[in-house]
DNA sequence: CGTGTAAGGAATTCTGACACG
DNA sequence: CGTGTAAGGAATTCTGACACG
């Protein structure tokens, strides 16, 4: 994991480029909580190519009128929903294999 | 294909944080035809994950001495090699469906 | 609330050149 | 030949603020 999808190499005025957003709105999704991009050694933010994917769906759903607050709310949703199901397999391993999903590790 | 992988979207600060290679070096195998970035519509550069790479290949090969001449031939005859062992594939698929290779395709 | 814009400073990138070896 | 460096200009990015609605 952590591929090339997920690398923060992207600097902002490519990022730009790539979805036509502006600058000041990619700027803004972060200070809402939305898209956390990295920063260099002096500051400049860096983006992956899932945030821009990431970007491109909140720009969508900008279109449909959905506020910021909305949009988070419905990806801090998705993430339970998805560590819930992660709950769900684990529990069914552990179940199969009788056993801690840890065990022993000091 | 031409994935995440070969997108040419990192600008070559941020190539040089992640190959510790100069910028005056990575502008020099440019110019001496070993990599070939992008340009933004304003003239900077943009580098993919491979050319990164590449990159790394390359400047290993000046620390064993080779010229930044050979290292271009050894490149050239990969392509070769490759492409010769596409051609061997092709004529082995063409010879196992006896036919030519874009039969009536206009 | 979400986005545009003007502002000023700091950091980035570019090219062409000189240096050394 | 391969790389460093200083030089000057142009473009980028950053932050905090005002504007409008």
């Amino acid at each position: 994991m952590a591929s090339y999808r997920d690398k923060k190499v992207i600097t902002i005025g490519i990022v730009h480029e790539l979805t036509g957003l502006s600058e000041r709105r990619i700027r803004y999704y972060e200070e809402r909580g939305l898209i956390f991009p990295e920063r260099t050694t002096r500051g400049t933010r860096k983006y992956s190519f899932s945030d821009i994917e990431l970007l491109i769906k909140i720009a969508n759903k900008r279109e449909e009128g959905v506020q910021t607050n909305e949009i988070k709310k419905d990806m801090q949703n998705e993430r339970k929903k998805k560590n819930m199901h992660d709950g769900i397999i684990q529990g069914q391993l552990n179940a199969h294999f009788k056993t801690n999903s840890r065990p022993n590790i000091k």
